[in-house]
DNA sequence: ATGATAACGATACGTACAGTATCGTAATCG
DNA sequence: CGATTACGATACTGTACGTATCGTTATCAT
């Protein structure tokens, strides 16, 4: 369960400390498992996605794959670990840093099995509580640097003292997540633009009182 | 693939017009098994549901089921559209309305099986595009009350009339995605007012002027 | 060197479930 | 009343999980 290998018994590779006796595990082994896990995920999908297959793929034994996962699932979990995140990036204005980090990161949605994996992921934690406890601190990293350009935002001024980050960032990532994952619509750099705008200023007319 | 039954050949009860030879299919026999599909899938989630448990809960072959749904999935769809959806309300402000809606739809989530099947659908749908299809015109009806309420607020001026409603409506809904799914937060009735009043209002600081 | 240990790839196995096919039975139409 | 079709039940095939067991190979301790 931390942040290396697993659950396995043994160290792979990094980690020293106990000498350990008998052959070591094999990292050459780990890591055509886990390219042959993100390859298999791009091409089927996950739930098309057999550890049989991964096995075949990787060159390696069925219990090679067991021997360091305990199932399908703490596998796929580790091998979108490897996906790329938000990255932040600091163009001195709030909207700037916004549009480009998440222009940056819809091109990843293109080029890795993201826009497969994140959900199938999210539909097995909705029903399975140990997944979440493994799950849930890797995508809280995934979007630390979204807080970070938010908090910047707050130091220049940009955003009041009292706003709630942690909302406003599921607020900028909300119409994304919607309409990538809920509604299935194509990805177009051109919506952040338009989406980071409304997320700054609101839905409503701000020069308008109602009554 | 019609709004009634599904791909049958035969029609269960409704939609007269065809005579029909032999015994007719069951309406019971129908409703039983998209009852024992929604609490085992509340009880189980969607991935652990068997169609063979289906047919065990519902007092019903296996046959019977296929007869009727070409595969688990379609059942789970039709299912789902039984399912609660947003439901309008109208107080006569935005801001009530969403607040009104919000508040009904997360405490539906509370009492049916939506936050597993909700992701397991959307997860699904992720890659296989065939589950688009069908899906894809329930959700768009789903949240056609929402739409509705921003339409209203159009005409009664609290919004500019260039605003792209579409866009509103996600990032009215994005964030409670986020954390529902994503994040896989509890549900409290009480976020919902800081919610739509964020995006209502938006996270920029609206008195202040960066530079 | 040599023996103990453990991982290696390969493969066989038991279990579970999807989806199909086939029972004998029951309901509806002409 | 005979033709037709759905019914519940059950047997069947195929696939994949997860475990166990091959003989082999790499590393450590002696």
């Amino acid at each position: 369960m931390g942040a290396e290998a697993g659950s396995g018994l043994r160290n792979g590779d990094g980690d020293a400390g106990a000498p350990a006796a008998g052959r070591p595990r094999s990292g050459e082994a780990h890591r055509a498992i886990l390219d042959a896990t993100l390859e298999l995920l791009q091409e089927v999908g996950f739930s098309a996605l057999t550890v049989e297959g991964v096995a075949g793929r990787a060159g390696v034994g069925k219990a090679t794959i067991y021997r360091r996962w305990p199932s399908k699932l703490p596998l796929v979990v580790e091998a979108f670990g490897q996906l790329p995140a938000f990255e932040d990036i600091d163009t001195g204005a709030l909207a700037g840093d916004l549009k480009a980090m998440l222009t940056r990161y819809l091109e990843d949605f293109l080029s890795t099995p993201l826009a497969t994996v994140y959900p199938s992921l999210v539909a097995e934690r909705a029903h399975n509580p140990e997944l979440g406890q493994v799950l849930d601190p890797v995508l809280r990293g995934r979007r630390r640097p979204l807080e970070a350009a938010l908090q910047r935002a707050v130091a220049r001024g940009e955003i009041a003292p009292h706003v709630d980050l942690d909302l406003a960032a599921d607020l900028i990532v909300g119409p994304i997540a919607v309409r990538l994952f809920f509604r299935g619509m194509k990805i177009n750099p051109g919506m952040v633009d338009p989406m980071v705008d409304l997320a700054l200023d609101g839905i409503r007319r701000s020069a308008a009182r109602t009554e």
